[in-house]
RNA sequence: GAGCGCGUAGCUCAGCCGGUAGAGCAACUGACUUUUAAUCAGUAGGUCAUGGGUUCGAAUCCCAUCGCGCUCACCA
């Protein structure tokens, strides 16, 4: 999505540009104002952050697509003469303290829990040495397969290269300062304890939650109990971290963040990670605090209850840029994230898609797809929206693309998988969310006795046609049934002889014992392409209780 | 306790840089001449939580109140 490529930055878009409120503008000119009478740094570096302890998710997704829209518009406002990063950090020096559930053998990591993740063994095995190099090259694979532009950093890395040492020893020398900013944040048990340095024990090579003996700010080092050792420590190089409030802060004074967004749940806290910062003679990134995704009943979406929605089963339902349309939207309103949503999502980025080449360039910069792909969104024709394929899905019970396929294309004239390869992709996602979601509510009935001897006229007059028989031909013949049977005339109408005409109970009888549902396609169309074996096939098993 | 968000048609929501209330679904009516429907036309339904303020004009901005939800206060 947000790339280091060349972005259009025409006049007319310039000038909307400057007016825009849409909120990747708003925040961009957060940054603008930032600076205002001063020159820009070499970098405005932009940060997202990750945690290695578990696998990406959607959170991930939705911070670096956002951020990534800030930097685009950021980039269109100073028309792209300053120079961006996106740095994804991850928090890999982070102690392990609890062993992750999605691990193979958990027994095998008993021993590493407290050590950084980025020195315990990796358990998956493979190519990567540590767990942290494991999780990390997950996360920078994930962000690939969305084309993300961003360069990664292991906090291990950095410690240990000596990249935050000069700040650490300015923490050490502003330790009370940092006491006391970080004190009466904390609950009176932590406090007796609290220590803004966290050592890696030499002994045990965990990390060490200890209260410090002494500082030394002159010598660079630390003094503190381990496991009765007294042990001294130099602050330097990566034996020692910061607990993760500081860390935040030294990390922005230390590199010069100037953006960095968190959810709501980071909210309170960010106060003091800033304070930090100022503390250590930095300058806060600007923020921009987003909402929760909150899972169907309205709860916080997280990994370990499990509830709302993977990234991987969106992505099963739905193309990749519907997912990219709902991180645009609305970023500070607590929104739901489940199934329910999907269709919804998809049928609205074709319709913004749509819209865009017709749009002044106002209306365009407010277009989420223009947010989204770095002001320059694909001409995609959906000539059938997500919706409908479902309803078309569930009516028709297709199980394969080409039985939808035939339907589409009886109903709109030169639309073919080959000139439209982005609905032949739709419509996969249409039958795996039917066979999810939908298939698992129908509700089969069993045939009584009159509807018994209906459906096995219907199968012997099925038998009758010929096999290539068309839609009409099978309606016709289905009709010619149901007229014979009395609970199925309706004398309101007349038959072309001049009898009594079909009554619609028959065709909802039908749909309601084969298909599960209350309503179908016409039933001729529907067996002409659903196969008129497969259908005797499914009469069969209707009438053998197979599916009620 | 602190902070954030929400309260608009039966349901899910959009509209919110102010200018006579919208969509989808649901409901209802009718057309399509054997009603099974990815069709078309139409109808109905809202004191935009409440009270005040700013304004010629407020769902939209400001203040207050009520209700609902979430986050933080142990860890990251």
């Amino acid at each position: 999505m947000a790339g280091s490529n060349i972005i259009d930055l025409n006049p007319e878009l310039l000038s909307a540009a400057a007016e825009s409120k849409a909120w990747p503008f708003e925040e961009a000119k957060k940054i603008i104002e930032r600076y205002k009478g001063a020159d820009f740094p070499e970098t405005i570096l932009f940060e997202t952050g990750y945690g290695p302890s578990g696998l990406p998710h959607i959170g991930t997704f939705g911070e670096v697509a956002r951020t990534s829209m800030v930097r685009h518009a950021f980039r269109v406002l100073t028309q792209d003469k300053v120079a961006t990063k996106l740095l994804c950090f991850s928090d890999d020096m982070d102690g392990m303290r609890k062993i992750p559930d999605s691990v193979p053998d958990r027994s095998a990591l008993e021993p590493h829990l407290h050590k950084p993740l980025s020195s315990v063994p990796n358990p998956f095995g493979g190519d990567y040495a540590s767990f942290a190099d494991h999780n990390n090259a997950m996360l920078c694979r994930f962000l690939d397969t969305f084309g993300f532009d961003y360069e990664f950093a292991s906090a291990t890395r950095y410690y240990k290269s000596g990249r935050f040492d000069a700040m650490l020893l300015r923490a050490a020398e502003r330790y009370d300062q940092i006491m006391a900013v970080m004190l009466p944040t904390l609950g009176s048990e932590r406090q007796a304890t609290y220590s803004p340095f966290l050592p890696i024990s030499p002994k045990s090579g965990r990390v060490l939650y200890v209260p410090m003996k002494h500082v030394d700010a002159k010598a660079g080092t630390i003094t503190f109990d381990d496991e009765g050792t007294e042990t001294t420590l130099s602050i330097t190089g990566g034996r020692v971290k910061l607990q993760w409030k500081p860390d935040f802060g030294m990390r922005w004074a230390a590199l010069g963040v100037d953006f960095e967004m968190f959810g709501k749940d980071h909210q309170t806290n960010a106060v003091v990670y800033d304070r930090i910062c100022n503390i250590l003679g930095g300058r806060a990134p600007e923020h921009f605090v987003y909402e929760l995704f909150l899972d169907e009943n309205g709860q916080k979406i997280s990994k370990s209850k499990g509830n709302g929605l993977t990234i991987d089963e969106w992505l099963t339902y739905a193309p990749t840029e519907s997912l990219g349309l709902y991180m645009y939207q609305r970023p500070r309103q607590a929104k739901k994230l489940y199934f329910d949503v999907i269709p919804r999502a998809v049928d609205e980025y074709y319709a913004f898609l749509a819209a865009y080449p017709r749009q002044d360039w106002k209306e365009r910069l407010g277009n989420p797809v223009w947010h989204m792909h770095d002001g320059n969104p694909p001409a995609i024709d959906m000539p059938v929206p997500f919706s409908l394929l479902l309803n078309l899905v569930s009516a028709s019970n297709a199980q394969n693309k080409d039985v939808l396929w035939g339907f589409i294309s009886r109903h709109t004239q030169g639309v073919t998988p080959q000139t439209h390869p982005e609905l032949d992709q739709l419509v996969g996602h249409a039958i795996r969310y039917f066979d999810d979601f939908v298939k698992p509510t129908k509700t089969f009935r069993p045939a009584d006795d009159v509807e018994r001897a209906a459906l096995e006229d219907l199968d012997k007059a099925l038998g009758a046609l010929p096999a290539g028989a068309n839609g009409e031909a099978i309606q016709n013949a289905s009709l010619n049934v149901a007229r014979k049977i009395e609970r199925y005339q309706d004398h309101s109408k007349q038959s072309p002889e001049g009898g009594p005409g079909v009554s619609g109970a028959f065709f909802q009888m039908i749909y309601q014992v084969l298909i599960g549902q209350e309503r179908g396609p016409r039933f001729g169309s529907f067996a002409a392409l659903y196969g008129i074996a497969e259908t005797r096939a499914l009469i069969e098993r209707a009438l053998a209780g197979q599916l009620a």
